[in-house]
DNA sequence: AAAACCCTTGACAGCGCTTTCAAAACCTGT
DNA sequence: ACAGGTTTTGAAAGCGCTGTCAAGGGTTTT
């Protein structure tokens, strides 16, 4: 292996100091012309790269963002990801992902990797970390959360607002004169997206003078299995409905298998609505109607805002507007069916 | 934001010297109970983690392996990705992603801000790098390549035999008494797998004595679009076939959709079969009948061969086999249509 | 009780770079 | 040609840590 070359190998061959060479790779001081391209010349001789390690200890800082996701393989946080990586891309800073798998302790721990690396500031997504400590990291380290609002927090948080655009899919639902409505949830009902989303259904349905049926709602986990499962327990207690509406785009691929399965047809036997808007679900059959959320572009702005906090000038993020994609998985009540 | 503690601060507040403090932290030499304890009690209640840039700089090895992508949304590279953090867990080491895009330029860059951190390896995933250039990196720095085979480089390398690979899709669909199968194939048919899985396509049918018919394959790019318009242009230029195998699993994905749009059912009129074995293949409808290629051990086994160097011990990796999974979106031919 | 060891510990140099500080070099203008 | 001012440049300290080396303490041996 052929030795790695360092700053003062540079010196050395331009016969300038290292301070000179350092001044000419940052920019920092103006350099005699003469000095300037034997350094170049030098640089290029040994194709010398400078140590960026080396640079993060003696500026004191490490050019890299810590981002914490659930699972990098999963579409939705894949997606969340490429829009974070696309908007660091040019500003010198790089994303160093660590993987919370959903998993409060696993969290805590990818964020210990992430504050020994020393990154400069942090991007969460889909923590399910509580407030308190979020709001004691964001002390520590510059802190963005996406996919959620913090209390005392909420200048440095991206997310939708799960109530009003978990509402959209359901009042389009009902527009098409459903009103037996089937909903399977996200994770943790207790607090969070999954929670709000589901607060969303009861309350538009409410809203729409429809009672609340306890029997039509069961408990997902946002992955397709639970999709699919959920379908099955639905039918397996009996449940009436002609609309099926799901917490994330991916439970709604299992639910849509389910019913496939059943020899129900999707969009004339049972409407079926997703949530995200997935890069894939253009392509179900049918194409999945849904509520989308600009995830990429939410990745994107989280990097932006952690770049203009680092940068001392903070902007301010507007919430995130959700909007209704209806594609082919929803029609019109056709009559009623078990 | 409070200052962050080193370890000095430690060793002050502990009253033994730093070098004890980094004995104690890497257990390089045996310590007197008494001041273990006492340090220990400063690290915790200063709540001090050691500055991993630091060591890096130190030791002269950073813990990190650089692992270039080609889009890290990518159901497909998710995967790979999520097999390498799992192969690195617990190791010390931790990766740094850095995409492609499918570009040689980019990667290059990628390769560029991955050298330029001073990562200890490096593991490439769907690269387009001559292989002139990777046997040059190799000289530099540890590197793994998975899902192609470089000259040279045969050890460091991780792929299945594409030929192979897709020659099993290809007999399966003619076992099933299909004759006229298209063929939609990835990008670049000059070089890598996307050629070698149209070599299978045509030795295979070869071997099973029909004849080629270049009307019958489109070139596609491995993305759901080019399925979709794949089977349009394979109709547009009046193709007949009862079946269809696609280059990989997301271009089946859009195929299959084409077909539905056009009301061609799946597998009773036309049998489809994709290449990968997505996790999310087994939730399509129907659920897809696919080889299975098993990307997250992959890049599971790429962190373990890249440790296993690291070491100073390499493992010698076994070829992967691919393995025919067999789910609704095939049947047996049921009589001629077009 | 002195010699000979062994173990624990601290001082210090160094990893590759930045940055401050002061000396050196170069310009002015007179 | 020289004082005064402005640039350019190099020396040196320091970022937080590791690892070598030798000093200091404690034991054991004779």
């Amino acid at each position: 292996m052929p030795e790695v070359k360092t700053l003062s190998d540079v010196a050395t061959i331009a016969q300038v100091s290292p301070s000179t060479v350092s001044r000419i790779l940052n920019g920092t001081a103006v350099v005699a012309k003469d000095k300037r391209e034997r350094v170049l010349k030098a640089i290029e001789q040994l194709n010398y790269r400078p140590n960026v390690i080396a640079q993060g200890l003696a500026r004191g800082q490490s050019m890299t963002i810590g981002v914490v996701t659930q699972a990098i393989s999963s579409p939705f946080y894949g997606e969340a990801l490429a829009g974070v990586e696309e908007g660091l891309e040019g500003s010198g800073y790089h994303a160093l992902f660590a993987s919370g798998h959903w998993r409060v302790t696993e969290e805590r721990e990818a964020l210990a990797l992430l504050t020994s690396r020393r990154v400069d500031a942090i991007i969460l997504t889909g923590s399910s970390i509580p407030d308190f400590e979020l709001q004691q990291l964001a002390k520590t380290v510059p802190t963005v959360v996406v996919g959620r609002i913090v209390p005392d927090l909420e200048d440095f948080c991206i997310s939708v607002d799960n109530i009003q655009a978990g509402s959209i899919g359901l009042q389009y639902l009902i527009s098409l004169g459903h009103r037996q409505i089937a909903y399977i949830s996200g994770t943790g009902t207790i607090q969070g997206d999954a929670k709000e989303r589901l607060e969303a259904y009861r309350l538009t349905l409410q809203n729409a003078g429809i009672p609340f049926d306890p029997n039509l709602v069961v408990e997902g986990d946002y992955r397709e299995q639970s999709g699919l499962f959920g379908i099955e327990s639905l039918f397996a207690r009996g449940a009436i409905f002609t609309a099926v509406a799901c917490a994330n785009d991916q439970s709604a691929y299992g639910a849509r298998l389910a019913l496939h399965r059943r020899g129900i047809r999707v969009p004339d036997d049972v409407s079926l609505i997703g949530f995200d808007d997935l890069q894939s679900s253009m392509y179900t059959t049918p194409p999945l109607s849904t509520v989308r959320q600009p995830i990429v572009e939410m990745g994107r702005l989280a990097s932006k805002l952690t770049l203009s906090i680092l940068r001392g000038t903070p902007i301010k993020p507007s919430r995130i507007q959700a909007q209704l994609v209806i594609r082919e998985s929803t029609a019109i009540l056709r009559g009623a069916r078990a």
